[in-house]
DNA sequence: TCGGTGATTGTTGTT
DNA sequence: AACAACAATCACCGA
């Protein structure tokens, strides 16, 4: 049983790696970045809260093929991140 | 071998 | 500066 966790308050400030060999963005992240102009474009009063929750909403929304683009380009971004960690333990190999 | 855990990623707006 | 929902993620390690 996976202990989901039901609150999106995770802690900021919890690393113990003193280089952090961060990870990769994920779809949502990158479909964020295009998107976010968009939802803003139609609700420039929204705030963070509002666009926010709503911009959630329509990821759910975008169609398989759609999130599938922002899945790829999250792909490519993990490949990157592989390669900062490998350039982390690399230094670091100890 | 396998699981699940935690850490991370980026946005905006506020205080 | 940091945090707050929103969602995905997924590499990492140990037992």
């Amino acid at each position: 049983m996976p202990k989901v966790k039901e609150s999106t308050g995770r802690k900021r400030g919890t690393k113990k790696d003193k280089d952090a060999p961060k990870r990769g963005l994920s779809a949502y992240l990158i479909f964020s970045n295009e998107w976010r102009d968009r939802v803003k474009a139609e609700n420039p009063d929204a705030t963070f809260g509002d666009v926010g929750r709503l911009l959630g909403a329509k990821w759910k929304e975008l169609p398989d093929t759609e999130k599938k683009e922002y899945q790829k380009k999250s792909d490519e971004d993990k490949e990157r991140a592989a390669k900062d960690k490998a350039a982390y333990e690399s230094k670091k190999i100890a």
